[in-house]
DNA sequence: AACACCTTGTTACTTGCGGTAACAAGAGTC
DNA sequence: GACTCTTGTTACCGCAAGTAACAAGGTGTT
């Protein structure tokens, strides 16, 4: 047992894995996020328990099939977020970036954020809350250290940062969740809106007919 | 089968539904949100097809579930969100209400929220992501109502309203689970760092060390 | 050559859940 | 007394997750 054999074998496993990832996502994309482990192992030309081995059990298949995507994504988001522009022009890139992400992929999407969604009724799919979260989270603290990189906080910056960038993140999300679904604007009209709302719109608006107190 | 009768066994049938609904909301709230029919039929006394009778499939129980604990919470907002006060303190309040109810039963708020978490390994339980979108989607158009009654924009104010509705609240409740988790810091800190960043302060902060172009 | 070993793959099984048929029993109605 | 409606039961089906237990091929050791 020299350690180049160890080493071959491991990459040819781990090869082996990432082919396993390849027809799984092709299955969930097709049938959607309750593809059974049977129809992933038949997509492979395998068996279950095969995939078993190499995952533990759904949840780790699931979390590797999560985390290609999610890698992926934040890549994008990350050169959004650090092109060398002004602070708006940043925001409005980094959230046409998303959208235009969870626009081009929508089963993606669907997958890594409400997997039990969009299949055939008796569903008991993938456990989607477990595996959602994380994305979210990431997004979360990445857009926190960017913020307490780039913009001078006061004293608490770190909290603020934290918080703003949890905050946002979930704007964005939620906001790009509806705006999937009912599609009642442009792209580029979200993209601003939202901006506006981080600018402060809100706050700077007036009130409606009978004033403040209203 | 005179009316006086029909009523009368719809309100026994109400009734009935009711005592279910209690059981089944025991046992989520002990077992979590993977809590199997039988154990909730167990709970009420009862056998499966009953619940089956009543509440179609697991998913007619969950969403009954959900309702109730969807309504109350949405019936202390709206009382926060319609107060008389100046803009500010009508969302510093709503957010506080909503953070205080999902910080005083957070066994509640994951069970609407991340019902595949929080249970015993084996989990398929209830689906989540079908129905924890629609508690925020009625959070958000609820809010967007109240904004565009309210508040002045200028022309497309429905469509401005409707995004920066449902924006705000994925921001409260990705902020809020965030919070909930790791507790980086009091309620009404959150609350604070959060109404700032809707009245723009993120926009309004300096660049740090370096200028825009860093 | 024969042995042990590891990896890859299989078939066949158990367990547990959602969901359903089929049947039993009490209570009002004609 | 027969009819029907609601409430309840037991016993079952189908299906998916997960798990032995076993087969076969390559590799190194003696």
């Amino acid at each position: 047992m020299d350690t180049t054999e160890r080493t071959e074998q491991a990459l040819a496993a781990e090869r082996r894995k990432r082919e396993l990832l390849e027809a799984a996502d092709r299955v969930v994309l097709r049938d959607g996020p309750g593809a059974s482990m049977n129809a992933i192992a038949a997509e492979a030309g395998i068996t279950k328990p095969i995939l078993y081995r190499h995952f533990g059990d759904k949840g780790g298949l699931y979390a590797a099939l999560a985390k290609r995507h999610t890698d992926a994504l934040l890549a994008s988001l990350r050169a959004a977020l650090d092109a060398p522009s002004e602070r708006r022009a940043r925001v409005e890139s980094t959230l046409d970036t998303y959208l235009a992400a969870i626009e081009g992929a929508p089963q993606v999407y669907r997958f890594l954020m409400h997997p039990a969604e969009s299949a055939s009724p008796g569903e008991q799919g993938f456990d989607v809350g477990r595996h959602s979260a994380p994305l979210l989270r990431r997004l979360g603290e990445e857009l926190a250290q960017v913020i307490a990189e780039r913009v001078d906080l006061g004293s608490d910056s770190e909290r603020l940062a934290r918080v703003w960038g949890h905050g946002i993140v979930g704007m964005m999300h939620a906001a790009g969740d509806w705006w999937l679904g009912e599609r009642p604007c442009s792209r580029a009209e979200l993209v601003r809106d939202l901006a506006d709302l981080l600018w402060g719109r809100l706050a700077a608006a007036g009130d409606r007919e009978g004033g403040p107190g209203f």
